[in-house]
DNA sequence: CATGAATGAGCTTTCATTCAT
DNA sequence: CATGAATGAAAGCTCATTCAT
């Protein structure tokens, strides 16, 4: 009876779902294939079944990951003793991340989302709590005197979710944009939408 | 003997370019084929090759029409008497439209002119012109003393273009989102980002 | 507008159908690989896909003409001057030919309708009109004071046809079965069944 | 110091064969994965392979089974006082087996049988043995006046193990087929066909 | 202008089998 | 004895594009 590590499982599980970021980050949903991610992740085609079922399932994957790195970071924010400037430099550094390891994945699976019923359920699941989280962080602003008490803290935390998820569009767009400028712009406009009046 | 009639010709084009715009809006671009899209056009898959040179070419073309839309709705913007107003509610009708025909398309096309060069370059040299026209817009509004004469116009044109664009993942994240509430926490951002304080 | 002769395309599809035959007789429906239909038929694999929409529907279009093959035959049988002996010797002709054909698709099928839906479906609606042609054709006997007219002319219909699948194992069975006293036992069997007592 | 025991190891392969079987009567010889049958077995995929050297050979291991099972029953066939009834009702009694277990594998195997020399041969040497036995059932028939002494007994055995082979069809082609009424063309046939004239 | 036959590379996924542990 | 990680070939099928008619 030689059970074997789970642990060893679940570090290849996260090589592969590495790997699978890579070539989604520089391919897409689509344009990435599982000869790839394979190739990427350095083992054969058919082993990959063995921890995911699905091209969709590794996807599914690393949304759920997201949803738990968002929940540790809100943690973090929620100390800090200025909510706004807190939130809008969360939102920078979101926005600094994907300036380095492109935002076609992020756009592609909310496409996908759009359209696969299974890769939809993840999103709108995950969308969920990281949007639970950002209307706590929120209330917790307004009860601070931080934040407009006359704010529909959830609708704001769905708005700012869409906000960030159409800075993904900002370099695709134009490539050469003022990174400076164009943060002072979103600054101006949260820092605006969230502050008492 | 056979005179290409060229007025035809555009009409044939423009015929198939809505068929693929309906295509791309129920499958996505990567979703939708060529073969759906004759079928829709009610031609022939070779014939389709006489109007359009690839698939890529006909997002292009989607695209190109598309600033021409802004353009001419831009223009009536600039005659309504409340700037900030009339930008809130043309942003509405936006979602509203997507509401409808689905925004998988527009997070589609983002994400893969952040891939291929070629609908990258049709998307920037597109984005470019809506952000001019939005930029006179924003400044005419503040020269009329509607708008904070403070904001950098170019910069917030290209926020609320990207506000634009998030948006269409606010239905992708939460599909029952009560329209109403969103709209309001819509309106509040942009009427204070963009109002004099 | 120049539609092309459809008269073509059913020769093609025609000559796809004999190639799939002569593949599925060597390698069984689930040896036979679409390439080696393909190669068989000289056409690229992707093309079969304009004429078949699957392997499954190529199954179904070989027994479908299966079908109409029978019943020209039990045409002919009805007209014969002897029941029996007609019928004797249309299922020893059809052993004759499974003899050099391969009778393993015909078991195949039968197995594998036992199993997909789909190809159940066909075989079960190919069987009920072979078993009513033949079951007309023995009430015709009875009529004539040829066939008992006891018999439940139905099931021995049922049963004839069930005589005939098995006896498609005969020479799996035993490949040097001696094929004269083997077909003497068969018409023994159907002529005690079948003649008046 | 690990001796093999050699009865753990028959009783082992023993439940592998009647999982096995299991898996084959469900999904047939193709359709039933090697996977499957482990998990229907209880053990891990590498350790089938300690007992069977490939899936072919478990298709032998029960094809062998079941010629030891048609024996000891023939044994008992041959004690009963009238041969032809007893025969019947083993017929019958085959059919009913496979109306519940789905008689799939059967035909799949002779199907298979017809192709691969390995199972080929396995069937082979298979039906010589119960043809044998059913041989001489019928001649002791045959001695004791029951059954039609003209007949030729080896041949009819042969008839009748087709018989039964194409009585597995019969589900196949009309589900909803009528049992009694099937069983009493079936009884008509046999005994007809042995009965003394 | 217009058709649709034809291509063929490429996709995701499956699975019997092997082997280090 | 026993595990399950790992392989890799091969399967069915899709689809943008080309081309003879």
């Amino acid at each position: 009876m030689r059970t074997i590590d789970p642990v060893k499982h679940e570090e290849k599980r996260a090589e592969i779902l590495e790997a699978a970021e890579r070539c989604f980050a520089r391919d897409g949903f689509h344009g990435a294939t599982i000869a790839q991610i394979c190739a990427e992740a350095k083992i054969s085609a058919g082993h990959l079944y063995h921890y995911f079922a699905s091209k969709e399932a590794i996807v599914s994957a690393i949304v759920d990951a997201g949803v738990e790195g968002a929940a540790s970071r809100f943690a973090e924010l929620t100390e800090s003793s200025n909510a706004i400037t807190a939130l809008v430099s969360e939102l920078a550094r979101l926005r600094a991340l994907h300036r380095k390891s492109g935002a076609g994945v992020h756009l592609d699976v909310l496409a996908e989302a759009g359209r696969s019923p299974a890769i939809g359920a993840v999103i709108q699941e995950s969308s969920k709590g990281v949007r639970r989280l950002l209307a706590d962080l929120l209330r917790k602003g307004q009860s601070r005197g931080q934040i407009d008490p006359d704010l529909d803290a959830d609708m704001a935390a769905a708005v700012l979710i869409s906000v960030n998820d159409g800075s993904k569009s900002l370099l695709i767009r134009d490539p050469k944009l003022d990174a400076k400028r164009s943060a002072k712009a979103f600054e101006a406009m949260i820092t605006r939408f969230l502050s008492p009046r």
